[in-house]
RNA sequence: GGGUCGCUAGCUCAGCGGUAGAGCACUCGGCUUUUAACCGAUUGGUCCUGGGUUCGAAUCCCAGGCGACCCA
């Protein structure tokens, strides 16, 4: 049967129902339990045996099992599923004044995906099943679409992303990952606001993009008649913040980079920014791993976890490594010793690093060692600090370390967890940083942005000594919950739009 | 951006140059202890799209679309 004579079969279904008076699209049902919620108050009921107790329970058929006069459905709510007994004499006995035919009703007219709601009592079959032995139910809710295969359920990734809602529904592991998504970013809410941080959102519309390196997307506004930016950070308004008096502050929301999609890749993502005043970037390494063991915690038992087969260990304290001590460990080259580029680039090369060409500086040469040759080792959670000052335009410079900033990065499984910095606090510093930004955004730089003059203004006023740290939320996620691709995480990923009939 | 793979019934898949198939779902009949219920019967197709080769294309070739994975 096509796709469209299945619908035409449920929809004249729901006619049907109309007809005998019952609506199709109920409005209220009032539940007393959820099928967990029987299953563990009755985990110990023999089978066999009925509980003479009445329960109401409600929720989508996932499979039916109908005999001549005894029907079997298995129905799923939020929390699990519990089996419906549907015993023709019990039912027509309870439904005689609404629906002499209801058994009847119940075979030809609920389908599979229909949400029913039942009352009656508990027992547990021969066959050891836990059940609802209904003496009442209402179709509440008459699905027009049929599920997918029992046994197989929906396993095309595409179809999956697309219609997520179907994906949830018969795949209870995915519910499991965005159910942990949620105990995810509300451990890490009450993990700050226990520790008087309070969150505050910025704005998404900007007239100009700011606080990292990345393309943003762009929006227009009509009556304004100007071109908007969507934020790709949330950075330089939290400092605001801080300037303006508030001394922890954060935020968790959504940030928008126009680049490409990949397995880690979304364009839009969830980030979370906190700032702290009067606190360095050491400070901010040990609130960030508390920060992330608490999410840790909220979804498992243990620190020492599996991500794609491999074993990683979140019982802190984690590494802390300067990236010239790292880049010295894999590649054998000391740094700190080079003082013209050319003099670098022979060394790394001849250590055996590809693509130096477009290293301008020996500091972007470092960070090019690095990611080539240290950052995939780095599976254990690990804080790599002390970064050149070229790609850091943000970080205060390093107290002791010329060059350098007061920076880190966490790394586990080789990815970028989180970024965090003691903050630029210096207005003249910055705005020299930031011009220099301009001015590869003007030699075409599609990454770079315009100087934001109300910032440095913010800056001119005092931001006090802070420190700030960014993670990614997604890629937490995936840690936390082992999943493969970012896709598995955000509950609608971006996609294409099919291509449209006709 | 490059490479590899995939796209066939509502779902899961087979078919790989000669009449488009199976299981499940659906419809009908039977059945009061099933849980991938079972038994019997029926139904269901833009083989992703367009072009080409061929007597003949789901199948081979080219281009495109969408997706997955890997690489940059």
């Amino acid at each position: 049967m096509s796709s469209d004579d299945l619908r035409a079969a449920r929809l004249e279904k729901a006619n049907q129902l109309r007809e005998l008076g019952f609506n199709p699209y109920g409005y209220r049902w009032d539940i007393t339990h959820h099928a967990a919620e029987l299953q563990e108050k009755y985990a110990d009921l023999a089978a066999g045996e009925e509980v003479e107790v009445v329960v109401s329970v409600a929720g989508r058929v996932m499979n039916r099992r109908v005999f001549g006069k005894l029907a079997f459905f298995t129905l799923q709510d939020e929390t699990g599923t519990i089996q419906l007994y549907l015993d023709k004499k019990t039912i027509e006995s309870h439904m005689a004044e609404t629906d002499s035919e209801a058994f009847a009703h119940l075979k030809t007219l609920t389908d599979a995906g229909d949400i029913l709601g039942a009352t009656g009592t508990i027992r547990r079959t021969e066959k050891g099943e836990l059940s609802v032995n209904v003496q009442t139910y209402a179709i509440l809710t008459k699905s027009l679409q049929p599920l997918p295969d029992k046994w197989h359920g929906l396993t095309d990734v595409e179809k999956r992303y697309r219609q997520r809602y179907v994906d949830l529904l018969v795949n209870p592991e995915v519910r499991d990952t965005f159910r942990k998504r949620s105990l995810i970013t509300t451990a890490i809410r009450r993990f700050l606001t226990d520790q008087g941080f309070i969150e505050i959102e910025t704005p998404v519309l900007q007239s100009e993009a700011g606080g990292a390196e990345a393309r943003p997307f762009v929006t227009y506004h009509n009556t304004l008649e100007m071109d908007l930016f969507l934020r790709i950070a949330t950075e330089l308004h939290l400092k605001r913040l801080v300037v303006g008096g508030f001394e922890k502050v954060f935020e968790i929301g959504r940030i928008f980079r126009n680049e490409g999609v990949s397995t880690r890749h979304n364009p839009e993502f969830t980030s979370i920014e906190v700032y702290q005043a009067y606190g360095d970037y050491e400070q901010m390494m040990t609130l960030t791993e508390e920060m992330i063991v608490a999410a840790a915690k909220s979804v498992l038992d243990d620190l020492k976890i599996t991500y794609q087969g491999q074993e990683i260990d979140l019982t802190p304290p984690w590494r802390r490594v300067t990236m010239h001590d790292l880049v010295q460990e894999h590649t054998g080259l000391d740094f700190t010793r080079f003082t013209t580029l050319d003099e670098a680039k022979t060394a790394a090369a001849a250590a055996g690093l590809r693509d130096l060409d477009k290293c301008d500086s020996i500091g972007r040469l470092l960070v090019e060692a690095f990611e080539q040759k240290a950052e995939p080792t780095l599976t254990q959670p690990t804080f790599v600090t002390d970064y050149p000052v070229e790609n850091s335009p943000l970080a205060k410079a390093h107290r002791s370390k010329p060059g350098l900033v007061e920076r880190f990065e966490l790394f586990i499984v080789g990815r970028e967890t989180a970024n965090g910095y003691s903050e630029l606090t210096d207005p003249i510093d910055q705005r020299q940083r930031l011009e220099s930004q301009s001015a590869r955004k003007a030699a075409g730089d599609l990454e770079a942005h315009g100087v934001d003059e109300d910032f440095l203004t913010a800056l001119e006023y005092g931001l006090p000594p802070t420190m700030g740290m960014g993670t990614g939320i997604d890629r937490l996620v995936m840690l936390l919950t082992d999943s493969a691709s970012i896709r598995d995480v955000i509950a609608f990923p971006l996609l294409k739009p099919e291509p449209k009939d006709e």
